[in-house]
DNA sequence: CGTGAACTTGACGGGACTCAACGAGAGTGG
DNA sequence: CCACTCTCGTTGAGTCCCGTCAAGTTCACG
């Protein structure tokens, strides 16, 4: 079921994405970032990454490629909880024991630089606006949980796709000016356990979008073609447009 | 349709209650964490502390009584994200402009220590490990997601009531005893709009668990009376037991 | 061109929602 | 002390959204 990990290979500067990845840091704190040491790894599709209740002492940050966290449910049922994509990072949602609380598991060949958290946590003794850098990341993620968690409390089928849809481009789009079409590597099977759906019906949806003509969507890439009919349907508030720009947390506190 | 704050005055040590709520931390660091200054206020039932995308500089903590977190979606319906207990914290979710990713209503007069995040801010830059102590507490909120997720995804009506009543008491009851009753101060209508449910059926499946004999419920306390059962049917993990009996994450990391 | 995975469509059944009515308890005011 | 009211809990009947089952199609790839 498993592919093995592919390749491994000393980054130029892993550092430097990880400090990327964290909006609001200081130069000197980003710089100190880009210092740490990273192995990155080269896996096939459909590697798990990291286990529920395994304790891990690792932090991860996507390079390239997609991922899914996901807790599975009395052995046929499956849930994923979320996605991590590049740039994302994964590890930080350890507990006491450092033990992670999902699977996570990659749903493309994926390039992932790997540090060790010890260095992490002795870099943010010294640089304590780091550790806001940090936080302030936890508390978006906490924000796409929240909205996975409105989906599937009070969302119909239509409206959870709309709205899912809207996320991944949002997503993906957020540096960049906004651009229609996105990456889209995940099966219809992958929104389904993501969307709390039958295959099947997230088919019908897609099909009626598609009629519509709200989005285009095939294997590789997503086109969505109109986003205010889109966010009309399904309510849906962009989480990263306040984010990216955002003057930094350590400063405000000073 | 909201009571206004009933009352404040200084508390005696609202500090040393939230070091308390954060496990893992070091003794010169609960006590710095003590020396933080809070006001108590006193709000009554229905009251709206905070609300989405709303910039806030405090951070709070329930001394006693219940809240939610929830987010409106088109005007009639509304998912509850989760629930705030006595002991825990409220409003370290903010993002990089400080602003709140959902409402928080109290379902009961409450006592709350409010701390300005300022002074809380300051402290982390003097002591790294109570940043280390926030983020493995962030990390357990997320894994409440996760399981809410999990809920409303792929259980039926039966395992979430199930898995609910068991997060419920499992959250009350971890310092203690494993003791059957806990308080349940909340109606079935904020059940169904936690588990994404009517309040009938809802209350269908509280008549069955009851009938069945596996717990009892009244408007006031929940009593388990098959914790195993509740288990096998729901697959319940519980998040707060490895986490109470913690050692020390950045002792951990030396 | 053969094979398997993913996508698509139809038919059918069931779990959960809605509508509706009634009962029970708590708080209120006379 | 007792009507009155309001919220919450409870139960039944009917409907619909979505899951399951099943079959067929398309596509990527060797």
């Amino acid at each position: 079921m498993n592919m093995m990990t592919q390749g491994n290979r000393q980054s130029q500067l892993p550092g430097a994405l990880l400090a990327a990845s964290i909006p609001g840091l200081a130069h000197y704190e980003a710089s100190a970032l880009s210092s740490l040491i990273a192995i990155n790894r080269f896996v096939g599709r459909n590697v798990q990454v990291a286990a529920e209740a395994e304790r891990t002492d690792k932090l991860r940050v996507f390079v390239s490629g997609w991922a899914m966290k996901s807790v599975g449910i009395s052995g046929q049922r499956r849930q994923i909880i979320g996605f991590v994509l590049p740039g994302n990072i994964e590890g930080l949602h350890t507990d006491f024991h450092q033990t992670a609380t999902s699977d996570v598991t990659t749903l493309t060949s994926c390039e992932i630089a790997e540090f060790r958290m010890n260095d992490v946590l002795a870099l943010l003794r010294e640089f304590p606006g780091i550790g806001a850098g940090f936080r302030a990341y936890m508390a978006r993620e906490a924000a796409y949980l929240g909205d996975q968690v409105l989906r599937l409390g009070r969302m119909t089928a239509y409206e959870r796709v709309c709205h899912f849809m809207l996320e991944i481009s949002d997503r993906q789009t957020a540096a960049r000016a906004n651009q229609a079409t996105v990456a889209f590597p995940i099966t219809q099977s992958i929104v389904a356990d993501a969307l709390g759906l039958s295959v099947v019906h997230v088919n019908r949806q897609v099909m009626r979008l598609r009629q519509e003509g709200l989005l285009d969507l095939d294997r590789k890439s997503l086109t969505i073609n109109d986003a205010d009919a889109l966010r009309r349907i399904s309510g849906y508030k962009s989480r990263t447009l306040e984010m990216e720009t955002a003057p930094s947390y350590a400063g405000a506190a000073e």
